[in-house]
DNA sequence: GATCTGACGCTACGG
DNA sequence: TCCGTAGCGTCA
């Protein structure tokens, strides 16, 4: 039985995202974005549809077909639907006009061509629609009309309330049929508009301990839960406060007061409580003053049930916990349709919960990541200073740098041709000047096309026959300097300013993960100019990119670093007695260094020590000769010397990676970290000896790292607290997480204190993690983030 | 014919 | 046949 029902554009969308959308189908809103072409929002665009990409790809390794299946189902069903209207009496000119409206008012410079756009369209009524909702690739274009007032609210005392509102007549609706698979209720949910004069507001600020519910609307109408990738066209409006049977809706900027009080006084349930966070921080509130906040962020709860597979919007989240809606409401008013999926948003939580207890998770859940939250809404909101005149210069330096290696490659392959572009080079490299047969080298093949790599361990093994491939490998390592760590950077930049987006919950493995720009993947080994010391003096110029990263007057940043975690945790874990006994010495990456390469450990620089941890980390991982060799540029027999050194030194590591396999493998494919993180392996016992076998490194390379990313939550989440906790109060800002890695601003008095709390409290954050090894933490404290010195003044 | 998109390849980071 | 992130560029 299906209920036809009665919906208005709006609610069509609305409706259309329950009902349709319900079954993964992904549809974003890019009229408004279409309109724009500045610089930013061209990047944004671009890392939101990678984003959306690798969401595809996630889920394509599972029903690829399906999904496609449903995507044409979905355009069908809107062409039919659209064959069956009459169009002609449905105010589609009304419909226009508001559309029309919205694109003036947010987006004056294109009025011109947003009028021509709808007049040349007008002809047809039918064809506009359908042109829009059912374009080639059936993406919904329309957005969804500004509607966040209390207008159509049908709750009589609003009305009477603000007769303002009360004069604006209601709109004209286009009306549809629309199959419904839910029943549709009348329901009117009791809206509250608070203002700082009703005692609503007096009334909510006594309340204590009770469960509430909060939600971000937005200026274009949707909410948290309906909103799809249509952030950056957008600000939040304001909050809805759900408690007992009524809504408070907080319009910008009105009661942040008693929100913070009620905030601290009350369990919160949310969506994306990091964005409520920024929102009130933006307001006045601090981010710190939430830590001790009692959150429960649905987003981040449903992410810790399976890693793997993380639902990507509430839909996601819906599906995940077989929840579904018993039934929808019809209505025009923006608030009480957010209202209704705040319901639901309850509803799930309590699934939420149950599925975390009994998963569980519901220890890490909210010792950790919900501590967490405030303080990566913090780092969010901070930002990081960056000294744009700094960032220019290198930018000069590192381009007049790229035209010389550029033209010398030209004259190099004889001809002009794009170095970036792998086949051309390819072509040039293999083909033409057939370097490979001169060589006699082995070139690798590419992992999907089965073509010759181009890849910088084969270019190395090259450099000897031919002048060519040095110069690729230094005018690509030029190029991405520029376009990532400079360029790239200053795009995302304003007022001087970076804020990265922080993802708590990104990466699989429960380390954070961060974006716009990605500030864990700024070099920390200083940048010189030309890679082969042979062709400049050594020493000679160079640039830190991290340099760039500066501390705001009267503060320096403090960094606090974990030395080798993850070694670490797997001297730990394997309770390998020769590794916890070589992990006592100075610096462990060094002292092998320097009894590989045969030299004395003060002749170990930088980039000998790095190459040393990443064969370290590779054998441990159980990577494979020949990627070891392609690690150590070495020859063969050298790589299976330093295996064999490596097993008979450590024999413990061998046996836990296979204790760790069996045990994966009979627990049906799960594992649990240190703290309680769970990730299934479904191929752990797959007949497929790549999968299997791939599965099985990932196991034995979860336990560990997963491990050691809750160690440093901990660790963020223990420090903080106790620097807040400081008496006389200490002023330091979280900015940065690189993993192992913690970096505040701290006002220059306060520095000595705060890297005794830091270093005291990191140290011992392992004894939280149910840790038996030391972990032992270097401070150091510098003006910008790449000159920083050790710091040992306790 | 310009513009967009997904797949690929490569390179940074972290361990 | 180490793991797991992000980001840039080319090409069909």
């Amino acid at each position: 039985m299906f209920d036809i029902d009665v919906l208005t554009t709006s609610d069509m969308v609305m409706a259309l995202d329950q009902q349709v959308e319900e079954r993964s189908f992904d549809y974003t809103d890019r009229a408004v974005c279409d309109l724009k072409n500045n610089k930013d929002e061209v990047a944004l665009k671009k890392t939101k549809s990678k984003m959306k990409l690798k969401k595809k790809e996630r889920k394509s390794l599972y029903l690829p077909e399906k999904a496609n299946l449903r995507k044409q189902k979905y355009t069908k069903a809107v062409k039919n639907w659209l064959e069956n209207v009459s169009v002609s009496d449905v105010g589609i000119t009304d419909l226009i006009n508001t559309r029309k409206s919205v694109e003036i008012a947010e987006k004056p410079d294109h009025f011109e061509s947003a009028m021509e756009h709808i007049d040349s369209k007008k002809h047809s009524k039918k064809k506009v629609i359908q042109a829009k909702l059912a374009n080639k690739d059936g993406i919904m274009k329309f957005s969804k009309p500004l509607n966040t007032e209390l207008i159509e609210n049908i709750n009589h005392q609003e009305e009477s309330m603000d007769s303002e509102l009360n004069n604006k007549k209601m709109k004209s609706k286009f009306v549809a049929p629309i199959k419904s698979q839910i029943p549709v209720k009348e329901i009117t949910y009791n809206l509250i508009d608070v203002n700082e004069n009703t005692n609503d507001i007096t009334q909510l600020s006594e309340v204590n301990n009770q469960t509430a519910t909060v939600m971000l609307y937005y200026s274009n109408g949707f909410c948290q839960l309906s909103l799809h990738n249509t952030d950056d066209t957008c600000q939040p409006a304001g909050i809805i406060v759900h408690l007992a049977d009524k809504f408070y809706v907080f319009k910008r900027k009105v009661g942040v007061k008693i929100l913070k009080d009620f905030f601290k006084n009350n369990k919160l349930i949310c969506y994306d409580g990091k964005d409520i966070i920024i929102y009130l921080a933006n307001d006045g509130i601090e981010c710190t003053e939430c830590t001790n906040c009692n959150i429960i962020d649905v987003k981040i709860g449903s992410r810790l049930l399976d890693p793997d597979n993380p639902p990507e919007n509430f839909s996601d989240v819906q599906k995940l916990l077989s929840f579904k809606p018993t039934y929808t409401v019809a209505t025009e008013c923006n608030l009480q349709k957010a209202a209704w999926y705040i319901t639901i948003l309850e509803e799930s939580a309590e699934l939420l919960l149950e599925a975390l207890t009994k998963a569980d998770l519901w220890n890490l859940f909210v010792n950790i990541e919900m501590k967490l939250l405030p303080i990566i809404a913090g780092m969010e909101h901070n930002g990081i200073k960056v000294d744009m005149v700094k960032l220019k210069s290198m930018e000069d330096v590192i381009l007049n740098k790229l035209k010389e290696v550029e033209a010398e490659c030209h004259s190099a392959a004889g001809k002009s041709f794009q170095i970036n572009s792998t086949a051309q080079v390819r072509a040039i490299l293999y083909d033409e000047l057939g370097l490979d047969t001169k060589c006699h080298v082995k070139i690798r093949e590419t992992v999907s096309k089965g073509a010759k790599s181009t890849s910088e361990a084969m270019l190395r093994s090259l450099v000897s026959v031919h002048s060519l491939p040095k110069l690729i490998l230094e005018y690509r390592r030029l190029h991405k300097a520029h376009a990532t760590f400079l360029s790239g950077v200053a795009q995302h930049a304003a007022h001087g300013l970076v804020r990265a987006t922080w993802v708590q919950t990104a990466a699989a493995t429960g380390r954070i993960a961060s974006n716009n720009p990605n500030l864990q993947a700024i070099p920390k080994t200083p940048f010189s100019l030309s890679i082969f010391p042979d062709d400049a003096k050594k020493g000679g110029p160079s640039l830190s990119f991290r340099s760039v990263y500066v501390s705001r007057a009267g503060r320096s940043l403090l960094g606090a670093d974990f030395r080798h975690v993850e070694c670490r945790v797997f001297a730990h874990a394997a309770a390998d007695a020769a590794l916890t006994r070589a992990l006592n010495s100075q610096d462990l990456f060094k002292v092998l260094a320097a009894s590989w390469l045969n030299k004395p450990e003060s002749d170990v620089n930088s980039e000998d020590r790095e190459r040393t941890k990443r064969i370290v980390y590779a054998s441990l991982y159980g990577a494979g000769s020949r990627k070891l060799m392609d690690i150590l540029s070495i020859s063969y027999e050298e790589t299976l010397a330093v295996t064999a050194s490596f097993n008979r030194t450590f024999p413990a590591l061998k046996s836990f990676g296979r204790s760790v396999v069996s045990r994966c493998a009979q627990g049906g494919g799960k594992l649990a970290t240190l703290c309680g993180r769970v990730r299934h392996f479904r191929n752990i016992n797959s007949p497929d000896f790549t999968l299997r076998s791939q599965a099985e490194r990932q196991a034995v390379n979860f336990v560990v790292q997963g491990s050691a990313a809750d160690i440093c939550k901990t660790a963020m989440v223990l420090t903080e607290a106790r620097l807040r906790a400081a008496v006389p109060p200490v002023s330091a800002r979280l900015l940065l997480q690189i993993h192992d890695e913690l970096v505040w601003e701290v006002a220059d008095e306060d520095i000595k204190r705060a890297a005794g709390i830091i270093k005291e409290v990191m140290e011992d954050c392992g004894r939280h993690c149910f840790l038996t090894i030391k972990l032992p933490v270097s401070i150091s404290v510098g003006k910008n983030w790449g000159e920083m010195s050790e710091f040992e003044d306790f």
